[in-house]
DNA sequence: AAAGGTATGTTATATTATCACATAAGCTGA
DNA sequence: TCAGCTTATGTGATAATATAACATACCTTT
């Protein structure tokens, strides 16, 4: 992640209404688990919804300062934890930062966790990113067959999940479309 | 990673044979790539080999200090990039630490790379993680399923891969044998 | 030996994350 | 309502991981 004082990152002004519409169903989906979407909390997602790229966890406190408020670091990591238990939020282990789960943003994942998984492990909710080095954007995908094969490998192997990370770092199909082929490659 | 201070890890006060012969394997193929496994390098590879568990960078720091020498942090990073770099050793990002490629132990990897990728992407020599959280070990596996369900999905979405970490966390077969069942799991 | 690239030493600092303890806010049951 | 509990937040310090910048040494080639 680069510096908090170097980041290129944008934050808008105020929220879209977009963007309030979908902390309104994250605040549902968490009333639904029994949990609080306190205004802190719903404050951080707020600002990982508003920018299209991962954000780090001093990008955010950065972003929380005001003359009145000087957030410490733990404060973060607080809220980040929480959306990151209830599966509003990932990590990006490759870049320490934070994405929003595509599923917020769609209806698939409204109506609770519905995926297979045993008592002690998480839900799963087992994504993948494909992390775009050149434009930096991170989609997160949902492919069955990769999720197939490797439950299949762990099953196979004994090996009992409780969570994963699956990143595949590149270019984006639109950056690598975009790319030059460089001209003294023989 | 476990503070280096308070670290379990615990580092034989000499190399075995068999991690002897695993470094000059790993001289050889470094010399076939026109790199030089110097003595530093093959010190920090020696100490990743003689641990059965992964190895965070402040580990190995603290492991090298003698009261002649406090090696500083870019010492040791430097030596793990090259190793990197070279095949020699993997990342983990789950857990800010190294292990050794597997590779390096067998035979299917002394002759060099010869997977397909192209001239941008570093070898992808693409591995998957199985870390068991219990007792902390990592297995190494290279599932053909895995990788191709990866690649399809890449191609579809027009992604270049250029390099990847697919970590899975839970219980290995072993741990997972001896865990006890919760008894009032009803 | 000179030159150039590669490797290492050294100091400082950046970046990411957690601990420990105090305070506040929300909830529950007398 | 209010005491008592749980959850959430504030705050200061610090831990853990990683890199920047620049100096020096080493190795290879000419
Ligand atoms: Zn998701
Ligand atoms: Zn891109
Ligand atoms: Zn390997
Ligand atoms: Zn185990």
């Amino acid at each position: 992640m680069k510096s908090a004082t170097q980041s290129a990152l944008v934050f808008p002004e105020t929220l879209s209404p977009a963007t309030q519409a979908l902390l309104d169903r994250a605040d549902a989906l968490c009333t639904r688990q029994g949990a609080r979407l306190t205004q802190q909390r719903r404050e951080i997602l707020g600002l990982i919804l508003s920018v299209n790229a991962p954000v780090g966890a001093y990008d955010l406190l950065e972003q929380m300062k005001t003359p009145d408020r000087r957030p410490a670091p733990p404060t973060v990591y607080r809220a980040l934890d929480f959306l990151l238990e209830h599966g509003l939020i990932h990590r990006i282990e490759r870049l320490s930062a934070f994405v929003p789960c595509t599923h917020l943003l769609h209806d698939d994942h409204a109506a609770g966790c519905n995926h297979d998984h045993d008592q002690d492990s998480i839900c799963l909710h087992t994504a993948q990113f494909l992390i775009c080095r050149s434009c930096k954007s991170v989609i997160e995908i949902t492919n069955p067959s990769i999720l197939d094969a490797v439950r299949t490998t762990c099953r196979e192997q004994g090996f009992v999940i409780q969570s994963s990370s699956i990143e595949i770092e590149g270019l984006c199909a639109h950056c690598a479309a975009h790319r030059k082929t460089p001209a003294h490659q023989h």
